[in-house]
DNA sequence: TATTGTTATACTCTATAACTATA
DNA sequence: TATAGTTATAGAGTATAACAATA
């Protein structure tokens, strides 16, 4: 099933750089962390470990990157002095906007050969493996 | 759906590394290219370049590594000089035979909350996204 | 001239531990 | 003493280009 799951990737990972990584300038953990905060309006380091799967030191790395590029900020945690909260900043929230109908167009394009009814069978049977 | 294949990685590839990595000291790419060898009986450096979805420079690190260990070995290509064959060695062959009841043992852990019917569609869909 | 495989180089990712500041 | 986040460091993975041998 590991091998299944490396090699179904490959196509979608593809797709997505080509509609959203090189036009963008985003990489796939960047897409998934504005993504996350488009869903959540703020979440801590502490919170994205375990949704993004990366180790703090590298939440720290891809939060730096993309506050450089202007797109989500850190503000001080209101009751806890030692986190912080991650948001979308105007820019980051207008980019957002601009990423969503790409996402739907990627999305169509990798799962044109499915039925819907078959690319949602895949979506639920990754989630609960997911959570295995 | 990139978001949902890179999450259902993490619980298969930690099965890989409890049952297979650690005990074996082999990484995916080692394992999957035991099968291959397995299931083909020779391919050449070139072949496995789709196959594992590695760079030319990543497949001559992989082989070195595994023939190191005296797991697989190169031969001359019969009718073109230019090329190699890749196999299996004796020892090789008995890795596999010891790997193929641990694997079993680790893909029944990983889709045990599944039925068999399900498990066989999330397979059937991952190899059709796979040949996309 | 093209192809197979290797080597060289640089860049990114990942993991661990050490450090700071707050609790 | 424990926790949140950062910094430092080293190891592994990945990609590109340059190279040697053969076709």
């Amino acid at each position: 099933m590991g091998f299944h799951i490396a090699r179904a990737g490959v196509p979608v990972y593809d797709a997505f750089e080509r509609h959203i990584g090189a036009p963008f300038g985003l990489r796939k953990v960047d897409y998934s962390l504005l993504m996350l905060l488009q869903a959540n309006q703020a979440l801590t380091p502490k919170q994205l470990v375990p949704l993004l799967a990366l180790t703090p030191p590298k939440v720290t790395m891809v939060v730096d990157r993309l506050q450089g590029q202007g797109w989500i900020a850190r503000q001080p945690h209101p009751t806890d002095g030692r986190s912080q909260q991650v948001l979308l900043t105007a820019a980051g929230q207008a980019l957002v906007g601009r990423l969503l109908p790409v996402a739907q167009a990627m999305e169509a394009e990798v799962a044109a050969r499915f039925s819907a009814a078959e690319w949602a069978t895949l979506a639920t049977l990754l989630r609960r493996l997911a959570r295995a």
